[in-house]
DNA sequence: ACCGGTAATGTAAGCGCTTACATTGCACAA
DNA sequence: TTGTGCAATGTAAGCGCTTACATTACCGGT
């Protein structure tokens, strides 16, 4: 297998020398047209491409993305955006995943660093210590998202998941339930299942007359989600309301509540959380909380842009989620 | 901002030559215990990681998928898989995202070319010939996915879509639909959303007694199909079938035929593409064809894996798909 | 005819890393 | 004691690219 063409068999086909061919691809302006048309033509013939790797300077135009998953679209939109941006600005981004594992994310980190990403995005924040100080021994630019904390040293990009759940869950409140379970994602090595679990928790706590029947944790599958309601629902003198980490969560007590002849939401309400395509579709469509992915992507692109580029704005972007009320919410069922 | 650590940073303060770092990297049997526990230190204070892009073979690591989008499931699981299976080989993956644009896919294969990606997964069939040029002259091993064409000089690994459109109508022949409409995605530089189309559109003609009332383009968004829905049902003798080029399409159609006050499946019948998680949550819930997308995901890794190692794999992988029948096919309404 | 200026190009050093080859030092057999 | 062999380390060239610093050639002005 022949060797990918380089800056110099490009060179030697024009007849040219490797700094003429350089400057041609970075800084056309300073080269004549002749020799020009001529690299034009040598680099077609050979298909050649940059090596951006072996750039002298060490600007990579690279930032990086670690995520939990692909496979929810939990984070689709938002990457989608964050994308979008750097791409505008020229920049091309790295994604690699972590499956929701401390340690895994550090070994992405030092792959997406080694392969040259200039900054980072990071989802949550839980991590190891070890990777902290990664981080920060190393001065690597990071914008961390789907959180937000005040005051911390780190840049947030992201929303409030704990003061979210709280409001959800007063809403729920106000229909009058006072029986309520929570089905939370996997707070395992997850600051916003676990901010969203414990908003819930606290918001019922608040009420005078309601109490938290059930908590349960699921990983983020339907499936998990029903097996978790079919559990909780299994009980006599039943919750009346559940509030789930997320929609597919919610998505897969709905499957379970309509499998034990449940009216929803007559005899039981479902709320879920991101407002991800789904949550519109099902039957009845599903009240939720909508995490503003676009924007955030965007904001994190825009801030990471800044810091990469050597203008650290410390400021960070705290976003509003919205809650939507749809038809899996209704009043408490009158004792019967 | 001080520079990043680099190998003569940690040789220094180890006292020690840039040759035994780099052997204590990538080789560390072939270094001494005291040499390596000083070393090791060193890296640790200055939280060194490599910069993978200096090194002087070519042997990258890594490959790079074009994608069209990630704002629908339609391929999350499939990268996840595909990432999951590089992963365990030590291989880091990049992802862009080509907006379904082929000059956006150029762009961006170029741009993981120049990251040094030394492998690629890409969608589809449908791409430039500069593209398939470019390819070929640099000899850049690429493996096709989400599609299956014999013969060809192409490696393919995914399945025939235009087969699966054309089983799955004939399955909604079966149940005595007579006219039938077709939601298809946008056809522009898409040979799958095309194949499906086509595939449904050939076995109503193969059929004796049936006929195609309409045929529409939406983009894979939840609206669009709702809208072209819409559309199709304001007719007088109304289709009975509704043959949609996703899930996503098919989930707008749902809420489009209930809008109008349509039983799904006694007034209409709905069909959808992919069985992403959202098909089994909707009510009824979806028929539609289940793509392999975990499989598909690891054999294109297990394949490009190979071919990147120097053992060209000429063979492809044709994976079946799977007609799944759920609530929202039934059989045509008796004329009413 | 001569000069200075400028645009186009070339030369070569250097980026951070790997690796073939050379060197060192030490344990062991004779 | 001497030599051998091998493990540990160092030296330096080279990977594909950029760029500071020459060098060249040609322009118009005098």
């Amino acid at each position: 297998m022949k060797a990918q063409p380089t800056l110099q068999d490009v060179a030697n086909l024009a007849g040219i020398s490797t700094a003429t061919v350089s400057r041609a691809l970075n800084d056309p302006d300073k080269v004549g047209q002749a020799a020009r048309d001529r690299i034009d033509n040598a680099i077609t013939i050979l298909g050649y491409t940059p090596n951006f790797g072996a750039r002298a300077t060490n600007q990579t135009n690279t930032v990086g993305a670690i995520i939990p998953t692909l496979s929810n679209a939990m984070f689709a939109s938002g990457i989608q955006a964050f994308q979008e941006v750097l791409s505008e600005a020229g920049i091309t981004l790295l994604i690699a995943t972590s499956g929701y594992d401390p340690e895994n994310e550090l070994r992405q980190i030092k792959s997406l660093v080694s392969q040259g990403a200039s900054g980072l995005l990071l989802i949550g924040n839980d991590r190891l210590d070890e990777t902290r100080k990664y981080l920060a021994t190393r001065r690597t630019p990071h914008v961390i998202s789907w959180c937000y904390h005040d005051g911390a040293d780190q840049m947030f990009v992201g929303f409030d998941n704990y003061a979210a759940a709280y409001d959800a869950t007063q809403r729920v409140l106000a229909n009058g339930h006072k029986r309520i379970s929570i089905i939370a994602g996997d707070c395992t090595s997850n600051d916003r299942a676990r901010a969203r679990r414990d908003g819930a928790i606290a918001a019922v706590g608040d009420a005078l007359d309601a109490q938290v029947v059930h908590v349960v944790q699921a990983p983020y599958r339907i499936d998990a989600g029903r097996q978790a309601c079919e559990e909780i629902l299994n009980f006599a003198n039943r919750s009346t309301a559940l509030i789930c980490g997320n929609d597919v969560l919610a998505a897969g007590a709905m499957i379970a509540a309509r499998g034990l002849n449940l009216n929803i939401p007559d005899d039981i309400s479902i709320v879920g959380f991101d407002d991800i395509g789904l949550a519109s579709v099902v039957t009845p469509p599903m009240t939720t909380v909508r995490v503003p992915q676009i924007e955030m992507g965007r904001a994190a692109a825009a801030l990471l842009l800044n810091v990469v580029a050597g203008k650290p704005d410390l400021s960070g972007v705290r976003l509003d989620t919205q809650f939507i009320e749809r038809g899996s919410l209704g009043p408490a069922p009158t004792k019967g």
